[in-house]
DNA sequence: ACAATTAATGCAAACGATTGCATAGAGGTG
DNA sequence: CACCTCTATGCAATCGTTTGCATTAATTGT
């Protein structure tokens, strides 16, 4: 049904490789021949089927991106970092669903692998972790703040460790001992902000200075405080991650280290692009970005 | 470098068809034939090329899915449903971001279009707008409350409107006369949320109860409201539409009716699927869903 | 034991584009 | 005018599968 090269061709009695050569700008092509088959072409609706191209080729112009979570705003906005940077250059970007589960990954993995995706990302894109959960420390400490608990994201995850360590160097620079009893740690969602907060909120001498290290367990940090401290004036400071669509919604929070996701995003396409375009001595790229600083309340 | 067909068949001594045929499952393959085919597939690490297979059979297993703002976590639970449904099938999903402007979109859809994807979607799965509104409004009026403003989204897209005629509807129902100055339309976006929930609040006579058309504006109400209520013991409620991450940190909602996003991409796959497969009669098809019942606050 | 089925496999032509090579004129040079 | 060089175009193979049809071999019926 769809117009083809041949068709052209037969429309305006040249041979398909004519044909074929005009439409891809091959200038070895008299002026004349160019102007009668591009009119034809336009005049037929002729798309190119990017199929038949890409088994010729052997390049589809489609990169996967597998997510853990795509209702996840994080994800997402790295994702569409992606997506800009590489609309630019003509590639497309299948998106899957892993569901934080493994067998999902290794479906959508096989999907993907099967209709040769050009590239996957494996680099990282990464902020200063350390360096921000330092600073979003250590500034509390100098507005007076000594008792600071930590809200930790899952251990094993490198930037989770990062951020910790960031927050032991901030007390070890200003001579705070450390007080085991003031660090917890989650998963990064909000059921265990809200469960670790509440533990933290029911101690005998309860702290009111907090380091939450992602915004999910923010927002279940957020919403426990709602609950329980409706109402009375509140003494409690946080300092955080990132900058959502709902952070404004926030009370609690004084300052936050935004991620430039989309930034990290495009940031990572091009690594991509650089992977596609051969270069594999530098493998995997590593890059870091500088976060960047939200006030929330003073 | 990809193993293919001819590699395996040149491996086991049979030719590319039978190969072909073993591998797609044709039972017209004597047992022993299968097996030796099978081994040698596995043992060479065969993959499908889909690319392949696509120009051959001329469907791709892929659908498209344009997307206004991919960070937006209402469209993503949409499509979130879709890819659960549709990988349960083979099949994948190339999202794009048209980034709420019409170049985008259409730069989008050349390319989908140009990779022939299979289906894209334009069927339309809706929740019963026009009752959920009506019944958020009621229950309102049911609680004594009658001046009741309401906060809608752009006045031209249809679910705007049945949301509005909903609370239209609730207020004839109950003998309550309509006030103008009390209705104000915005664009489904958190700046307007906050801007007409600013402008209510400063009436001379401003009201108190306020139905919002949606999530987004409803996080901007909120946000306003949370800078200029501070700290009073407020009279305000607030009745509005879905249920999302951030929603547990609203303080001013009361009741909220959440469409099942996810169970809409997912009856939303269904209906493509059907057109894919030829039903091109009943096109486009509609269905509508009931909303879910959220309880915030007494 | 021979025709008629049936079962198992191979041949070859697609699908629509790309591209190296061949070729037919046109124009230039000595 | 013979030779060479371009320029513009066509031919045909190729990418990896699928699939209708032909072919061979094996099985069945009588």
């Amino acid at each position: 049904m769809p117009v083809t090269l041949k068709d052209i061709a037969k429309e305006t009695g040249v041979s398909v490789s004519t044909v074929s050569r005009v439409l891809s700008g091959d200038k070895a092509i008299s002026a004349q021949t160019q102007k009668k088959v591009r009119k034809a072409a336009k005049k037929m609706g002729y798309r190119v089927n990017t199929v038949a191209r890409s088994l010729k080729t052997s390049k589809t112009y489609t990169v996967g991106f597998i997510c853990p979570e795509i209702t996840n705003e994080f994800f997402m906005k790295i994702a569409k970092g992606v997506e800009q940077e590489l609309k630019q250059q003509g590639y497309s970007m299948i998106i899957c669903n892993s569901n934080e589960n493994v067998a999902d990954e290794e479906k959508s993995l096989r999907i993907l692998l099967e209709k040769w995706v050009d590239g996957m990302k494996t680099d990282a894109v990464l902020v200063n972790n350390e360096h921000a959960s330092f600073a979003l420390v250590d500034g509390l400490i100098r507005r007076g703040k000594s008792r600071i608990a930590f809200v930790g994201g899952n251990e094993l995850i490198t930037s989770a460790k990062e951020r910790f360590s960031g927050y032991l160097k901030a007390l070890k620079e200003n001579n705070i001992p450390v007080d085991p009893t003031l660090i917890r740690f989650g998963d990064f969602y909000l059921q265990s902000g809200y469960d670790i907060m509440r533990e933290f909120c029911e101690m005998k001498n309860a702290p009111k200075n907090f380091f939450i290290s992602n915004y999910f367990m923010q927002v279940g940090a957020e919403r426990y405080l709602q609950e329980f401290e409706k109402g009375k004036e509140s003494e409690i400071t946080i300092v955080g991650f990132d900058d959502m669509e709902a952070s404004p919604l926030f009370r609690f929070t004084a300052v936050a280290a935004a991620q430039p996701m989309v930034a990290i995003g495009k940031e990572a396409a091009r690594l991509l692009q650089r992977r596609m375009e051969g270069d594999m001595e530098s493998f995997p790229l590593i890059s870091r970005f500088d976060v960047e600083w939200i006030q929330r309340k003073i």
